[in-house]
DNA sequence: ATCAATATTTAGGTTGTGCTAAATAATTTT
DNA sequence: AAAATTATTTAGCACAACCTAAATATTGAT
């Protein structure tokens, strides 16, 4: 099915609302992730609905039907894929992606989504560390923990971020923290959870917030 | 100013018919160029009218102003660029980049287009021998002619099409021109302008239309 | 259980981009 | 020059995607 990047962008919301709370996705959660009113939602959603790409029960919120699951993951494939490629083929920051990645990810051609995964090698992760889905839905899913998990001696390698605004990205590159980066965990302040860290060499001070927007694989 | 992807493509139509006609669009050229009425073609000129980007007479058609013009130039611009990454590093055949450069034309990032223009090369012409507009609207001329003004014995290299619908370049295809191939004229039929050159080693038969299609530069 | 607060939907309006049918202007033919 | 033809515009309708204000349903507190 051919659908507006309006309907794709809000596919991608109620997506990504579902798999944070496995529950259903309510009329404001939604408006609020969309920056629009909950009316608006409310218009879309009926015609999602129309189009048997979610349920929807009046007052009692929405989710997403195989179909739309499925459309909804295509289109974080394409938006993952093209973030690879601005990262590594144009050499932006990894901070700079998302919002041309919202754009591309709206343009239709199968073909081109094959030759360009083709082009970037298949890669398994975006510049984030998220999975990237497969063609027919797939998700490599890997053995991360926040950071925030690890206790004191405790260590791991960056693997991705749970938040991924330009504000956080650029937070973490000023502490020399990006995918890749050793980690390992020298103290844990009980009364805030902040954290002392070492981060190759050199020791670092995070608070909590940080510590849970990080994710890492132990070793 | 930040237009609409239809916005865009109607002032890109326009600056194609300004270009082939040196004369005023008209309601009906413009319509027929947009596969659309002339009902909706006046409503989006009068549209473009307002934000100044074309000078408008009721009944008598339309011109680009500077700025409109500046814009058409940015959007061929992605357009042809686009093309190259698809067939330089996607390896798409020419014939299948149109449809999807339409698509990728439309994002907006002055800084993905330099930094694509980069990655490329900093291409001077498209996959079908269209000069590429620089930042500042320039573009490229170079001393082609169209194979059907050439006499016989005169040779040269193909260096564009005129037309490039995917019929037009498949055709080219089965007789093994390209941009690059070198082509001579064997003979020409006054009756009606057919011609007999020599393709690489090999003679073909080639009608006055495909002539005056193709694009070459003398030797 | 009732009431207040909150969440959600509905009603009705706006803008952009299309359409058809009817009106009007421009051009061509006679 | 008038009539016929063609080109263009206008009027009015439709749909997607937003909005505000008002109505209604659900939830939480008393
Ligand atoms: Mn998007
Ligand atoms: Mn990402
Ligand atoms: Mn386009
Ligand atoms: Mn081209």
């Amino acid at each position: 099915m051919k659908l507006s990047p309006s309907e794709e962008n809000y596919l991608k919301a109620i997506y990504h609302l579902e798999q944070a709370s496995d529950t259903g996705v309510t009329t404001n959660a939604l408006a609020q992730r969309m920056e629009t009113k909950p009316s608006s939602a409310t218009d879309m959603v009926k015609r999602l609905a129309e189009k048997e790409l979610l349920h929807y029960v009046r007052y009692r919120g929405v989710t997403l039907t195989n179909e739309g699951t499925k459309s909804a993951l295509q289109i974080i494939r394409k938006h993952r894929l093209w973030q690879v490629f601005l990262v590594e083929k144009l050499h932006f920051h990894w901070d700079q992606v998302a919002e041309i990645a919202e754009q591309l990810e709206h343009v239709h051609s199968e073909e081109l989504i094959a030759r360009l995964e083709r082009f970037l090698g298949e890669p398994d992760f975006d510049p984030h560390g998220e999975p990237i889905p497969s063609k027919d839905g797939t998700i490599k899913q890997t053995a991360k923990k926040l950071l925030a998990e690890l206790k004191k001696n405790q260590g791991g390698v960056c693997v991705g971020v749970k938040e991924s605004s330009p504000e956080f990205l650029q937070y973490l590159d000023k502490k020399n923290i990006t995918i890749g980066t050793k980690i390992k965990v020298l103290g844990k302040e009980f009364f805030d959870g902040s954290m002392v860290i070492l981060v190759g060499k050199d020791q670092s001070f995070i608070s909590k917030k940080t510590a849970e927007n990080l994710y890492v694989q132990t070793l």
